[in-house]
DNA sequence: GGTGCCATGTAACGCGTTACATGATTAT
DNA sequence: ATAATCATGTAACGCGTTACATGGCACC
């Protein structure tokens, strides 16, 4: 939960509302292209972490004008935030969508592996070079969020690259010993390549 | 969103009811421990598959048993399956939430970055010891999809750290000369740029 | 008079999670 | 008897999204 802890972050320098933490998160991305983030989002956010004792609200009313939420951070605010720098960011779970798509390909036979990683080899190699000249074209004195960002890409796209590459290797191997078979299970079923059930 | 598309390819191979598709998602991705699909959410998905027009549900009743709902494709079901294998996979978006903290920690202050880095990497070179180990003791007759999850837990730990380097040169870089300082634009308000503010 | 920025939200939905709840069959 | 497995769900919440809605102010 980034945007929880960004707008945390943001209160530990100063009290603000929530037109302005969205208006700071943006400029620290650098920019709504990096990561939008709606307003509904931020106002939400806010009202949980009220409700959580994380922030604190007041309002403050203005000449001829609408009235400001001013959000403060609390102390058990800061003591959540503080935590979250203490510890290192589990990366995210496995939940990944091509090994789904591949495995599903294995099991029911709709679509060709092989294939799948071909389209896949071909976008990831088109992202790969997109992101290097945005990269080649970026200041780095002004722009380091979006360089760093970009590096960020790049080496995820590589290591994409790299795993395609790791799961040909490994399909092949599996093509060339067709089956192990071992002794158990003499029925009679047709076999799938596939630990799904038939 | 792989659930949703994972059910549907299930479905391909032939109609089931929600109990089996969850045992066979499990198995499809190699057991509980690499992704725990929470019956709440089969069921939960096949409903909007059915309000979409997707799959089509009728019941069984079985002799002395709960009734079972068996789950069809339907063609529009079928030709969003087909959809989805022809189309590559855009990579999730740039959300890094190591990121975010370290431009918080850059912006106000709270927390030092190389220490953030220091305490990321420490956690990578752990969870990568880890995943090459279990990718060590894995029979690669038998697991297929532990070790291409292995495989990919592997690459893009690496890449996170020649990530961390590249922030760490980066941040070297901007210290070594400090603030080219561009002169701001004087747009009524007092306005905050990005970057280092006190 | 319009466009755009400032500033605030609500409603509803998708995906995912935890927790709760029911009831039958099968194995020990 | 009791525990596991089969089989079905509902309720409520967190995070994120789109769409809708309201108003004042400033600039051209």
């Amino acid at each position: 939960m980034p945007v929880r802890h960004a707008v945390l972050g943001l209160l530990a320098q100063r009290p603000r509302h929530g037109y302005e933490l969205r208006a700071a998160f943006q400029a620290l991305v650098g920019g709504a292209e990096n990561w939008d983030v709606k307003p509904a989002q931020i106002y939400t956010t806010l009202a949980r972490l009220e409700q959580g004792g994380l922030v604190a609200e007041h309002s403050v009313e203005q000449d001829g004008g609408p009235e400001k939420r001013i959000y403060t951070l609390t102390p058990t605010g800061r003591k959540t935030l503080q935590e979250w720098f203490a510890c290192g960011i589990e990366s995210e779970h496995q939940r990944d969508e091509f090994y789904v798509k591949l495995m599903i390909a294995l099991a029911s036979g709709v679509a060709d592996p092989y294939e799948l990683i071909h389209t896949q080899r071909n976008q990831l190699y088109q992202h790969l070079h997109e992101f290097i000249d945005q990269r080649g074209r970026a200041d780095p004195s002004k722009e380091l969020a979006n360089i760093l960002l970009l590096d960020k890409a790049v080496m995820y796209v590589e290591a994409d690259l790299r795993w395609l590459d790791m799961i040909e290797a490994r399909l092949d191997e599996i093509r060339r010993q067709p089956l192990p078979e071992p002794e158990s299970k003499p029925r009679g079923r047709p076999r799938k390549i596939q630990a799904l059930p038939g």
